[in-house]
DNA sequence: CCAAGATGCTTGACGGATCAACTACTGAGG
DNA sequence: CCTCAGTAGTTGATCCGTCAAGCATCTTGG
């Protein structure tokens, strides 16, 4: 009783798989990030995206975008690594609306820590493809990035 | 002080940007599916997993590893499920520590009407990869999964 | 045959994300 | 100028998954 037809079928499968490999990897990856650096996958992933932006900074709507969080979720996530000293508010001063979040120094040094570790696992995880194969993985992806509709709190 | 090598911070972007696309594609194709089907993108993924499996059941094990949970999360979504009447607990006679988990008639209705709205979600999500990218998109994610450690339970 | 370890599933406590409502602020039109 | 719609961020309630402990059952080696 598998419905129709079989092209479809095909559809469904490729994105199972999406699904379940992204979910091992970060998985896998994030368990060993844990484990050598004591930092949860989703901070690095915060901390990485600030250090990359000008002044290291980005407002709390550009950040849960990339990150593909609400809003809400964004104002928790931050809100604990404020606790933990890695990241700052910053109010901005031509549209009071705005906050920033900014990397501080001690985020900035846990980054330069986990770096090489997270690099490694990650060459490991990605070794199935090869140089050619990751490539054109790279490239896939990016083409499925941008027609993806919009931002994670948008209805 | 973007730390150091460059063709491992290509490595991370890219797996940034998997992450990011998965989320977004389950975010999308979740969404109108729940809107369309009043069915949870997560349960849809059961049924289907289900349904292809001979007689219809999966052990409680199987299903957890092929979605991606643990099994405790296994056992709280199959008992939604039930309660929905989509699913079944049926023990097996063979073995009185496992639980099959098995599609109910009303669970097969249920995939049947939402199978094609699917389909099409997913035909216009991947449509910028064309046929020849969807293939090697596939392929791509195989050899990912493939190789990626073990199953979500297992420490 | 039975003790000890493995395995399959469930459950209580908890963490973290979502949704929707709310506050504060900005900017455009009358 | 003032109002009003739209935007940025936070927060309370809730949902859902994880972790770790626990129970039942199977299996194996002495």
């Amino acid at each position: 009783m598998s419905p129709s037809a079989p092209e479809d079928d095909a559809l469904i499968s490729t994105f199972g798989r999406l699904v379940e490999v992204a979910s091992r990897l970060t998985r896998s990856v994030g368990a060993r990030l844990e484990a050598e650096h004591d930092l949860p996958l989703a901070w690095l992933e915060v901390l990485l995206r600030l250090t990359r932006s000008p002044d290291g900074r980005l407002t709390m709507a550009a950040l849960a975008d990339q990150i593909s969080l609400t809003s809400g979720g964004g104002t928790r996530l931050v809100s604990r690594m404020v606790d933990a000293g890695l990241v700052e508010r910053v109010p901005c001063p031509t549209d009071r609306r705005v906050v920033y979040a900014s990397v501080t120094e001690r985020g900035r040094e846990r980054v330069a820590q986990a770096w090489s570790g997270h690099a490694a696992a990650l060459r490991e995880v990605f070794a199935p493809l090869g140089a050619a194969g990751l490539d054109a993985f790279d490239d896939l992806l990016d083409r499925l990035r941008t027609t993806t509709p919009g931002t994670a709190s948008r209805p």
